[in-house]
DNA sequence: AAATACTTTTATGTATGCATTAATGCGTGC
DNA sequence: GCACGCATTAATGCATACATAAAAGTATTT
């Protein structure tokens, strides 16, 4: 996945942001990494200024962390780390989703969710694992879009972004995500049937699992840091 | 209420942060009121380098828009905007809090809360709004730090930082808040005997009803922005 | 008077300069 | 050999310089 949101390409400062966004969500910067500002802005090819501010807003999202004089240092995430994530994401997303499904959506407004879900089922057939969690996310971020709540949608894609790394390195080391699939297929039946509270409980659920899996594969693996 | 969080004066940035945001919370400088970098960095006599920085943070606190070529403008927040808000602290709270029950914590945990409901019952006597909204503040912060999930405690501050200047508008044009005062009461009654869904219903409904006050007053004064 | 073209002003985005100060390395003393 | 202190290096925080481009003002034409 590539770095979401709009667009940064116009000035340095956007491309430093998306640029250095990428290099960490797809792990070709490994946490723990550090550079000097100096350093960031001769790769990047521009001078201190559009790299700090790059820098500052990627600290406000959480996945750098600027140590005075030693520059800046990718964040690992814990197991506690993806543990608080998942606890507000598991608050968050059931209320919105019922909240969805109390609106009544029809077929036209459900389409977007109806694509991601048969394209993680479809990818789960070549296995494609790499486009199932790309269809994953989308309808995660597709179905808080539709809620409508700007605000909630950035806390949660903040929250989607610091979590990133740790799913896609996990995702490797299960087996194929069927039942978090059937989960999406149920869901998106009881938005349609308009269910509030059955969809509430359903994305609770499928929340909660998906955090106890991923906490349980973190342990096994003696609890590192992505 | 003077900006919250870690004492940010040992910089220029972070000097220019703590007194931009204490005068927005404060209202000193007004919802639309734009001015530009260089006046500014004038006004808190300082280049404007550090200004820059610590409107890039304000702007990612969702206090002002930085619009290009007209300079920072203070961000109104409208009925929509507390909607939102609401809805967002409806979610998290009401969880907090109920987790925090599930811990069965002992007197000295409460403590704070404990003080902190004292000190609104004793605003209430005197009467003094001003304390009274400083310590149901400090309740509901306080509440999100003995849950002690940081990243949720850092979003519901950044969410209450957003609607501190709308309720601190409509807390005068309404009752002396009795009942809300009553109801953290209860909310810490209720902790204290561990009762985990008495405490999540009790401060959904603490939220809720804020919450409908609140727009209701909003939309008695035909909708303004603040 | 209105519209258009041109000039001037100025805010921003970025680069660079500079003082401070922390970290590193080296040398000296024990 | 180890610890302590000094010198050096270099990263940061901030100030300033500069190019660009948008906005505002002015003049000119119709």
């Amino acid at each position: 996945m590539q770095a979401r949101g709009m667009e940064q390409g116009a000035s340095r400062v956007g491309d430093a942001y998306t640029r250095l966004k990428a290099e960490i969500l797809s792990n070709r910067l490994l946490p723990g990494f550090q550079a000097t500002e100096p350093e960031i802005a001769e790769r990047l090819g521009m001078s201190r200024t559009p790299v700090r501010e790059a820098l500052i807003r990627l600290q406000a999202e959480g996945l750098v962390e600027l140590v005075p004089r030693r520059g800046a240092r990718i964040l690992p995430v814990s197991a506690a780390d993806m543990n608080d994530i998942y606890e507000i994401l598991t608050a968050l997303e059931p209320h919105a989703a019922a909240e969805l499904a109390l609106r009544r959506p029809d077929a036209q407004v459900l389409a977007p969710l109806e694509e991601a879900t048969s394209d993680m089922e479809a990818a789960l057939e070549k296995p494609d694992l790499d486009a199932w969690a790309a269809a994953d996310d989308r309808f995660h971020r597709t179905l808080l879009e539709l809620h409508g709540n700007d605000r909630l949608t950035a806390i949660a894609s903040t929250l989607f972004d610091q979590a990133h790394r740790a799913r896609m390195v996990t995702l490797r080391m299960r087996d194929m995500p069927h039942r978090s699939t059937a989960e999406h297929r149920e869901i998106l039946g009881a938005l349609r049937r308009g269910d509030a509270e059955g969809v509430r409980r359903l994305f609770r659920d499928h929340r909660e699992r998906a955090a106890r899996e991923l906490l349980h594969i973190l342990e096994r693996m003696g609890l590192p840091q992505f």
